[in-house]
DNA sequence: TGACTGTAATTGGTTAACCAGATTTAGTAT
DNA sequence: ATACTAAATCTGGTTAACCAATTACAGTCA
């Protein structure tokens, strides 16, 4: 599951036909937080799909918190009323896939706030796992191997130090996305592997040291070039 | 599915259980990005679980960008080494439920960045949407009834607004948990909607004039008491 | 030897039957 | 009429059979 779930274009258009029928069920039958929703079988036959169909819809809906599902019982209405239930909606069916703009524009959001919560939070075994992933990075970058993946873990290490675990689960969903689109355009050079190295270190320091706002300004410098590339693409 | 994706504890273990046999095959066979996993079925007879329990975990290991299966050919490693996968793995396994405090935080950082953007970058017609949720906001306020749903509203359509795909979508996966959290710890109080009036027309009168700053500023006031009581829990 | 082809096995995805538990309903005794 | 019970029904979840597309391979012909 992506992003936005499904991934091929002939799926997601049936499933966003169902959820916005059951936007409209809800809506024409005034359900209100708490109500049952019609069984999956109904629903397939009211809406002429398949029972999967509504399974997956109605999942979609749950990740986002509008509806809940319990076994042998039904699927209600989540905590939300009728108003908010419409908007929330009404945005799901338009979100679109997340451009690559986007990505580096929010990873660069997370990081500095990450950056400068871990040199508020840190504990003893998040610096040790820091220093691992750092001195792993040193070592394929001195060898004049590709260090992306190793680049990769001490950015995790940080997000997992900051304390914070959504920031944490929202580094995982994006950081693959972010590779992927690296290597598409080719993003990562050589020189900038070897100018990384004092720039990870630089961050390092000032978790280590715990100082917050020179962990987010060295993490902002490290940044620098993506951030140029980013509003130039 | 929440953020974490599956509910039940039960399930869950099971789940980190395959997730974890399948990151070890991967490394006792050397796998690499592109090389082809051992199909579900013979995945399935190999742990002793069903096809079902291995489908859920490759499917969460894809949501997180990990694997990739093609139908009819076979679910493959993707474009990340072994040992960034292992990295990822172990950060997926170790993922806790996020806290209510880690949501706050998160839904702050996130507002000042969307309030910031949309100032720079609102549409016509996104200043129209935003006007909307103002008004119906203000109505229901002044009316001495419940607004949440329409305060909810008006921080997705600055979201929207920022023009920023992923943050819109991370600030509609954890709007609905706050929510939830708010009313089982009731923060919002009364005397708190009537203040959000002014705060929000100030916000929204920051983006309409293209203040990408005042934006920010105005948001952090409005979030003020939030975090306050964020930190006090 | 090597390119080609048709068939059989294998793949992830889908569907329909099945399951256990919750819920409703009908019946009965009070 | 009411309280209680038991059977029938309905629920989301699970499983096993099925499907179409892909892949591997044996056989064939040049």
């Amino acid at each position: 599951m992506k992003l936005d779930i499904v991934t091929r274009t002939e799926t997601a258009d049936v499933q966003n036909t169902i959820i916005a029928k059951i936007r409209d069920l809800i809506n024409a039958k005034n359900l209100e937080p708490g109500d049952k929703l019609p069984s999956e079988r109904m629903l397939s036959e009211k809406f002429g799909v398949t029972r999967s169909n509504v399974r997956e819809a109605i999942q979609k809906l749950e990740f986002y918190g509008l509806l809940k599902s319990i076994p042998q019982s039904g699927t209600f209405v989540a905590n939300i009323g009728v108003i908010a239930m419409n908007g929330m909606i009404e945005d799901i069916l338009r979100l679109e896939e997340p451009d690559f703009k986007s990505l580096v524009e929010t990873r660069i959001l997370l990081e500095l706030k990450t950056a400068r919560l871990a040199a508020l939070r840190r504990t003893d075994e998040d610096l040790y796992k820091m220093k691992e992933a750092l001195d792993a990075f040193k070592e394929k970058v001195l060898n004049g191997e590709d260090a992306v993946q190793e680049d990769l873990l001490f950015h995790l290490a940080i997000a997992k130090a900051s304390g914070n675990s959504t920031m944490n689960t929202f580094m995982l969903i994006i950081t693959p996305e972010i590779i992927t689109n690296f290597e598409k355009y080719h993003v990562c050079d050589k020189d900038l592997a070897e100018s990384g190295i004092i720039e990870h270190q630089n961050i390092f320091n000032a978790i280590r040291d715990q100082k917050p706002q020179l962990a987010k300004q060295k993490m902002k410098e490290h940044f620098k070039m993506l951030y140029q590339y980013c509003y130039n693409i």
